[in-house]
DNA sequence: TTATATTTGTACCAATTGGTATTTAAATAA
DNA sequence: TTATTTAAATACCAATTGGTACAAATATAA
């Protein structure tokens, strides 16, 4: 490796210093995205919720477009980071009794919007907006098929019956964990969602 | 009554002859609104689809937001009444069944789009078009507690067991609903939901 | 034929959409 | 100080949004 270039002095910055944090930023225009979706979230709320204007955003983040896709990466890495973590669980039943039950949290967090962003950012919406809508429905199924495989481990470790389904599995739980996100939107409090989520874990094999 | 206004003669109309079949208008309006969402469906795209152009729009359907409520009703009336119709079945399970399962052939029919318009049209949205997400969500939590009416008459009947919740069980069916909804619109096949289905139906009390 | 009623099509409206050109401000390097 | 680099702020852009004014067209009633 080469150390002058790994090694990262403070670095000095030439011009006139940027105004606002890139991180806060982001994380607000998250936010709005996650409230409103992608259509649903225009350029001048976008200015409203970050404090810095058009121009500011455009040089930092790309386009709206672009700004979308940072926010979702930083979802996917931050408050949605427990999707991918609760799959070390040491059986399946825990792994999925923790992603019911740390959705259920997650979605009725009060500090931030309702549901998952994955999920309603762009479900319907406009000729202009299909790559976007595309590029979620992949983020659905790659959460989905790494759940599967998941479960494809467990079954090798008789953790699962070897008659499972695990594809069949992994959409269950993504469907309950879709239909969740819809209730969480529409205003359900956290105890009634926790109340589906037990009746759906009544369903799961070797109960 | 009176006769003269209950029996309406065919009518005579005074002005320049309507040049499109309302009900087909919104019919088409409908599937455009069931494709694309309520804010995602703009009025440029309703006259290329409806064939007629935008002053006869607003003529006949007021604005877009009404047409909108009107391809609803539309709706709700036509290819979604199997929603209503199936709670007529003599138990409780038969009722989930049959829900299910028509839930699946209807989201996977071909010559309609995929999805549930009720759950897609504005699950999120700019600020604009909250009235229309309100009533949306409150068309939801209508379908639900009837659902959790029917449940209640199973109770009083026996058919299911005196300790269920069926508030739970109807938000538990809900949730599935929106769930396969999501994913009808992600490109599960029919398939796919079904085997979904017959996993959430294991869960059934008195199976 | 004429008057009246209603729908059509064109052309337009203000407001908002995502996106930028340009000038001014604030920093460092020479 | 001066040149250079970068960011901020204002003001603007064409395109699209939902919605309408108005005149021409098409029907019935008198």
């Amino acid at each position: 490796m080469n150390t002058e270039e790994t090694i990262k002095q403070p670095a000095k910055p030439r011009g006139r210093p940027l105004a606002f944090n890139q991180d806060e930023a982001l994380e607000a225009a998250l936010n709005v995205f996650w409230a409103h979706g992608y259509e649903g979230t225009s350029m001048a709320e976008l200015t409203g919720a970050l404090g810095i204007n058009k121009p500011s955003i455009y040089a930092a983040f790309g386009n709206k477009e672009e700004l979308f896709r940072k926010a979702l990466a930083h979802y996917v890495a931050g408050p949605a980071a427990f999707v991918t973590e609760v799959k070390s669980a040491v059986t399946a039943r825990e792994v999925v009794e923790n992603f019911l039950r740390q959705t259920v949290e997650f979605f009725s967090d009060k500090s931030t919007p309702n549901g998952c962003l994955i999920v309603q950012a762009a479900l319907t919406c406009g000729q202009g907006s299909s790559v976007i809508q595309q590029e979620l429905i992949a983020y659905r199924k790659h959460f989905e098929a790494a759940f599967a495989a998941r479960f494809e481990l467990a079954k090798a470790q008789s953790d699962l019956p070897q008659d499972a389904n695990v594809a069949s599995l992994a959409k269950y739980l993504a469907t309950i964990h879709q239909g969740l996100s819809v209730q969480a939107t529409s205003g359900a409090t956290k105890e009634e969602l926790m109340a589906v989520v037990e009746l759906a874990l009544k369903n799961w094999p070797n109960n």
